[in-house]
DNA sequence: AGGGTAACAGACTTAAAGGTCTGTTTTGCC
DNA sequence: GGCAAAACAGACCTTTAAGTCTGTTACCCT
């Protein structure tokens, strides 16, 4: 692999860990083995780094865990439960959990650097307008009740699991995780399309 | 006001709206046009300094605002409702919102030092052991269903509180505070008391 | 093969931040 | 008033981290 990109994909890791401003350029090329000369030559600087790392890798990461595999299929809410259960699952078995990457980031960026915050909400626009998309289809093909808010409903989703995420980074995921998909059956009960009596 | 209690005040207020890690002692006693000697005589080191403000002013302001208006009221879903609102009002009129001040601490934190963490989630944890004692006296007043599971309901509306306030930072807060409070509604009309046919 | 450029090594500079230490001021008390 | 202890001032030390710069290695192309 080229360096630039393992230098990425090493900081995304070290920078999901430990923070952003609590990661050092020397403990990513110590994680490497290269030296200052590398990453100078290859990155302006961390901010421009960092920001090359959220629109290649981490847009992608979110991407393809939460956005595709709800994109364009039929039975949004069971795939909208597949999905978050599957990425649940995904950060129940990380021994060290450290939460939902986007929403830590964003929380550490807010008020700090408004540059990389627009980048940030940016992929949370895409994922945002993504389910309102798959709940609209949802209507039209007879899932989801027409009269719900579709971007409401996104919101709270959304809401509900950068909370859930946040909340397990304490340990008992698995019951968190359990818990969790079980209420968002619940609430998706009112939200699924009605035979009228 | 004693030194000491301006010095937590002005330091808590700085931690929120910069985080912990990227505010320096320097910062909060520039602030408080104080010198190094006097805050050293008051605190031992920066993580006990903080820890000071964790167990007190942080405590204090959870629990005066999420938990105290709901402990031993009558109809808790109601309450539950109102008393996010009102949470999230604030947060609303705030111009510069920076989150939820007791998770934006704990994705800070979180995998960097264990004990602050511990101190962060008996916070969380009073405020979880709370909303399940209200939903269970709920039931027995005749306000909730019997059926539903206080603890994952707890554990879902702490998770979409997280979550909602994670969101509020961008800016549009009055548009997500109204859609996440339609949404809670909705979810509550699953978990309230049925009158039995 | 050799020259030129891309890719990298690593010492160095500068700024900031946590913490120490010595000295000074203020306060309470007899 | 005087004195001891509390409360504070601020220079200083040490470490760390971002970024610079000069020098060296590896690779490509004719």
């Amino acid at each position: 692999m080229a360096t630039m990109q393992r230098i990425q994909t090493t900081g995304l890791e070290l920078f999901y860990q430990k923070g952003y401003f609590n990661t050092s350029i020397d403990d990513i090329l110590k994680e490497l083995s290269l030296s200052k000369g590398a990453f100078y030559y290859h990155f302006q600087s961390k901010e421009e780094y960092f920001i090359s790392i959220v629109q290649n890798l981490l847009f992608r990461k979110v991407y393809s865990s939460l956005i595709e595999p709800i994109e364009g299929q039929e039975d949004p809410l069971n795939k909208i439960v597949a999905c978050f259960d599957d990425a649940l699952e995904t950060a129940e078995h990380n021994f060290l959990d450290y939460g939902f990457v986007l929403s830590n980031f964003i929380t550490e960026f807010n008020g700090k650097n408004p540059d990389i915050m627009n980048y940030l909400q940016d992929i949370l626009k895409v994922w945002e307008v993504n389910l309102v998309t798959a709940l609209q289809k949802g209507k039209s093909d007879g899932y989801v009740n027409r009269h719900i808010d579709s971007e409401a409903v996104a919101t709270y989703l959304i809401s509900s699991y950068i909370g859930i995420r946040t909340l397990m980074v304490e340990g008992n995921s698995k019951m968190l995780r359990y818990k969790y998909i079980q209420q968002l059956r619940q609430y998706f009960k009112l939200i699924e399309y009605k035979e009228p009596a």
